[in-house]
DNA sequence: GATTCAATCATACGTTCGTATGAATACGCG
DNA sequence: CGCGTATTCATACGAACGTATGATTGAATC
């Protein structure tokens, strides 16, 4: 059986100077097909069309089918991941923070705005993804958890559950792009043209904001 | 061709009395697959099998494997609209409808988790979704939108943009169903569990109404 | 009991799927 | 240049797919 170069390839991944690579060419193909259609509903020799690559790319560079939406989904998640973990380690209260972390999200999700479908599709099937998504994501909800407690502490969010708190904060980005396409569907509202976009990110900063400040009447 | 028995067996759909026909089964088994497997990831003997029906049934009785789910689609999506527009028409503020909105999503839910996976996957692919499920959905949409305009007009609902609204207060129940599975998956909080869910719906009860609360320190 | 028609059945067809294989080509290094 | 490794290529294979077909069954009607 021919070896998976997955391996090799991730490390000769930090050359940015040559042209665009096949495996590269294939991650983005696969980013755009499997974001768009789900993985079953992407074939490989669509996805290898897409990159102009040929019919053995994928087995050659990723092993399998399965090796290169894994490849996708961590390319897709790491930058996420990271973007969130610099906001929430930037200055400010633990609520600045917070709305920070919402402002990363939509910033985000404007250049890859199938992400939280691709991410969705398979895990809401109750199928284990990848290890390496799975601690991405833990990770993740734990720095947004954290900044709950810390929230209490410093007095800028009012109590409640953390796990909960990070799902309702983490959910206006994730769930505006999600909804986007059927939105525009059923009535005028494309929540994928700038404007529009730039109104729900101030509508969310404010809903979450609302959401988690402590309340002056209860805490005079 | 054969001419598909949908809307036959959709006028003889009214009998409640006889044995579990080869139809309903076939929506059940299509409700489950597709909502956990995707369309694509569902197969017709997958579900035939599922339902305990031979392999033309689907054809038969749907006209095809889109047919079948497009009928699974409506018959999923019609009860939840129902409970939607009974809590929306029910007594007192708009808020307290608001917040009667997301208890009956949360209920809905516990008996249909697959609901949101099955609406949000096809969508946000940017496929047009059946006719029907566009109607329905828009009916959701401006039964909420207009519960904010209502909400305006009698004070319970601090002012914002009525479609964004909609969608924070909707993000809450569906989204936390559709990141159930996942977060299973990374952590030892299973949102299935009827605990977890009471604790979910009284978390989205106060997040949504802090959100949509007029600030009494601003409307002395 | 014969007729009729909706429903179910076993089976077949052509297509597309993921993957495997071996030849052909490109490339770095002595 | 020549050799060895890495990559690309055309092609093949068996399996699974959605759908079509025609025979068979079941129950109601006369």
């Amino acid at each position: 059986m021919i070896e998976s170069r997955t391996t090799a390839s991730a490390l000769a991944g930090a050359d940015t100077t040559s042209a665009p690579s096949t495996r590269v060419q294939l991650i983005a193909a696969g980013r755009k097909l499997f974001g768009q259609r789900g993985f079953d509903g992407s074939s490989i020799r669509a996805i290898t069309d897409e990159a102009g690559a040929n019919l053995g790319a994928v087995t050659y560079h990723f092993g399998s089918k399965r090796g290169l939406y894994s490849a996708v989904l961590e390319e897709g998640l790491r930058p996420m991941a990271a973007r969130v973990t610099e906001a929430a380690s930037a200055g400010g209260t633990a609520l600045d923070r917070m709305l920070r972390i919402v402002r990363a999200y939509f910033e985000h999700f404007e250049t890859h705005p199938d992400l939280p479908h691709l991410l969705l599709q398979e895990v809401a099937a109750g199928k284990q993804p990848p290890p390496v998504v799975i601690e991405i994501v833990r990770g993740v909800k734990e720095t947004i958890a954290g900044l709950h407690v810390e929230g209490q502490t410093d007095g800028s969010v009012r109590e409640g559950h953390p796990v909960l708190t990070a799902l309702s904060v983490v959910s206006q980005p994730v769930f505006m792009t999600l909804v986007a396409p059927m939105l525009a569907t059923v009535g005028p509202f494309d929540l994928r043209e700038p404007a529009a976009r730039r109104l729900a990110l101030e509508h969310s900063l404010a809903f979450v904001r609302a959401g988690l400040e402590p309340r002056e009447d209860l805490q005079p």
